[in-house]
DNA sequence: GTTAGCATGTAAGGAGTTACATGATTTT
DNA sequence: AAAATCATGTAACTCCTTACATGCTAAC
């Protein structure tokens, strides 16, 4: 199975809670991932095709959940979540690497923090926070060594998207900071 | 000629200011549009080529600028902006629309705001920040109607895009009231 | 009765990435 | 002399968007 989208994580995410159909689950999908992208229908049923013939998914029709007019030609499809699908989401979510910790990959993944041990929820935070960090470098090298020449609106883009970093960087502490203490707690 | 992308627009605006080769083209390219995404050298020299097919740009060999061993094979090639790459770039940079306030557009735009007008400035702030109060307003109604079973993680991670776009919002209201001020002055 | 929302899909095409391919120059 | 960086490009492939196509259901 070739790497999976963030696109197909989030739907096995989903799924793991509750079976849900595809309208269902392409308003969620945008509350999921609505600050990075919007997904289209174009995308959404290839996607869930793929997931079911790999046998994470399947599909059932629904023609109960239609209106009162239950003959209808093309009924609702419920789609879960197969016991191999459930192995292969917390594979993906356990997994390292860039796209763990890139801003959608990792947006993904913390949606589903309360399904993911503790112990992976802090490798992920820590390497978002080690991500942050190198585009806070960057950010900084850019604004002192070619001060000089940049003009003043693309010196306030760039301060504005440092304040966004480093405000970023207090919360994943935070955040970093509070698994610490739910894990001193829980022993 | 087709709809042109945020990487055609913010070539188009590097090579206003000077000629530069593909090489140096892409490392400022990543200081423009890093915080959205990275471009690669299999995006940045097709592109090149379509701007040059369109008559937008010109490249030009200069084994001058290459080392001491003069003789090199494969000389760099500079690219420049034509006359006619100048008149496209000024109508892509005061045209309306909803890639004019999404994040990236919005951003390659603003990066470019020294050469344009003040009224198409004042025009895309006030677009992006209509779009920014309509986030708002969705993860507002988010984290509101859904909200006792939002689970803690996600409920951080929509609180944390809320500041987020607040934030951005004071920054766009910050800038158009400078812009006000300017005008004044300038009359 | 018509508009808006629910519901599922396909086909064509765009825009990009990754991997490959090559070679020069500079730094260590 | 090895490694990093400069420099330019192509081919295959992936993922997604747009536009199309269809039909039901609820609200006004």
């Amino acid at each position: 199975m070739r790497k999976a989208s963030a696109l197909e994580l989030a739907l096995l995410g989903l799924l793991a809670d509750s079976p849900l159909h595809g309208y269902e689950l392409k308003k969620r999908l945008t509350g999921l991932l609505g600050t990075f992208r919007a997904i289209s229908f174009g995308a959404l049923y290839p996607a869930l095709r793929g997931l079911t013939e790999a046998g994470l998914i399947t599909q059932t029709d629904d023609p109960a959940a239609a209106g009162p007019a239950l003959q209808a030609k093309r009924a609702r499809i419920t789609y879960a979540i197969t016991a191999k699908g459930k192995t292969h989401l917390a594979a993906l979510l356990a997994e390292s690497g860039p796209e763990t910790w890139d801003d959608e990959g990792f947006g993904v993944r913390m949606a589903f923090f309360n399904n993911t041990e503790a112990v992976v929820r802090r490798r992920i935070l820590e390497g978002r926070r080690s991500r942050l960090a190198e585009r806070r470098a960057a950010l900084r090298q850019s604004m002192t060594t070619t001060r000089e020449k940049l003009d003043h609106y693309t010196m306030e883009l760039q301060r504005h998207g440092l304040d966004g970093v480093e405000s970023e960087l207090r919360w994943i502490d935070d955040l970093i900071a509070a698994e610490d203490r739910t894990a001193r707690h829980a022993g």
